[in-house]
DNA sequence: CTCTAGAGGTCGCTATGCCG
DNA sequence: CGGCATAGCGACCTCTAGAG
């Protein structure tokens, strides 16, 4: 139990990752219509530091959004000159981290400066001692007082922690909630998210998907991309991208194809235990080719259901059975080699130039108009 | 108009550590 | 000790602004 204790201390660590205000905005101002009139929760996260709160609590009026809660982690670490910290009435909060709960009804010009504004929220947060409470456990977002607010919620904004985000996503599927958060991109191939991308149900949102997103860290933190202004280590996290199961205009806009397979053939190799051929280029989908075709995982971003329709994933733990074959007798032989480098049996695989190849987590497609 | 450097974007792949 | 998944990494291609 202890040891399971030192475990996840030291996994949680790893999860320190603070979302940019930029990034924040590039995302949402694409669902703007859909926030209307709805109560949005940013949990997984701290009010204090968070970037989600204050994108929210700044354009609370221009989204026209119902109520927005925020809660927060006793896990959070303190991240130095990080973002704005308010003086909340109250709650002895910045230095001793207490886990609590935001909720904020409306936004006006309480300060009276004239404007609406992230100071009114501040001013808020400052004079109505209603505004912020004490939390009574962790506020992680499993304890049963976070799931009560998960109910009374339609829509989750958060960047959960990477190593919670099976967790993360099955609690919201379960509770059947909106939502909009980031993950890894090696997620598309975890079983249960992929099943929930097949089906429809989970999408990738606007923002670059290969670029990656570059996130605030802690001082320590030795692997960084650059300094910013403000003096935060930013790191990139090339395998990051955001999921939703919102509309996202890009995924019922189909991929525009060019290339042919008739007359060549000889640029898409046959799976030598499936039936269907490799595609190692999303660019690279041919027009006519009406049978199965394992394209690279990049693939999900642009993917519209109306145009295609995924059969699976040819890895052999996805899941889903594709009627992926073992080695031909004859490539035994190359068995050890191929597992060296991460694939097992049941994996897709090519023999080029008398080798064999095995390409990375391929997606199962077909198309659907012709 | 051509060339090129740098930025932007795509995708393959492997070292690492956990887990049973 | 082997199976397995991964809050990276880097090779390589493409685009474009700006110089000549």
């Amino acid at each position: 139990m202890a040891h399971d204790t030192l475990k996840n201390a030291n996994k949680a660590k790893k999860d320190e990752f603070y979302t940019q205000l930029t990034d924040i905005e590039k995302e949402l101002r694409h669902y703007k219509d859909q926030f209307k009139d709805k109560v949005v929760y940013c949990n997984a996260d701290d009010p204090f530091e968070s970037n989600f709160f204050k994108y929210f609590a700044s354009n609370f009026n221009l989204l026209g959004i119902k109520k927005l809660i925020a809660t927060s982690y006793s896990g959070s670490p303190i991240l130095g000159t990080q973002i704005s910290l308010f003086d909340i009435q109250g709650v002895k909060a910045e230095k001793e981290k207490e886990p609590i709960k935001i909720v904020i009804n409306e936004v006006k010009d309480y300060n009276k400066d004239g404007a609406i504004d992230i100071s009114d929220v501040e001013y808020l947060l400052k004079h109505d001692k209603n505004t912020a409470k004490k939390l009574k456990g962790s506020g992680d977002f499993r304890s049963n007082e976070c799931v009560e607010i998960l109910k009374e919620a339609d829509i989750v904004v958060s960047n959960p922690p990477f190593s919670l985000f099976r967790e993360y996503i099955s609690q919201l599927e379960e509770h059947n909630k909106k939502f909009l958060i980031i993950g890894n991109t090696n997620a598309i191939t975890y079983k249960e998210t992929f099943a929930l991308i097949k089906d429809n149900k989970l999408r990738t949102g606007y923002t670059n998907f290969n670029v990656g997103m570059f996130f605030v860290v802690p001082d320590d933190w030795e692997k960084y991309h650059h300094i910013d202004e403000n003096g935060n280590k930013i790191a990139r996290v090339s395998t990051s991208c955001w999921f939703t199961n919102l509309q996202v205009k890009k995924h019922t806009e189909d991929l525009i194809l060019y290339k042919t397979y008739i007359g060549n053939e000889d640029q898409y190799p046959k799976y030598e235990n499936f039936n269907g051929i490799e595609v190692s280029r999303v660019a690279d989908i041919p027009i006519d080719y009406k049978g199965f075709m394992g394209v690279p995982i990049t693939f999900i971003d642009k993917h519209n259901p109306e145009q295609f329709e995924i059969i699976g994933l040819g890895i052999s733990n996805s899941g889903i059975d594709i009627g992926v074959q073992p080695y031909k007798p004859e490539h035994k032989k190359y068995r050890k080699e191929i597992q060296k480098r991460g694939a097992v049996d049941g994996d897709l695989y090519i023999m080029e130039n008398g080798i064999v190849k095995v390409p990375y987590a391929r997606i199962i497609i077909k198309n659907k108009r012709i």
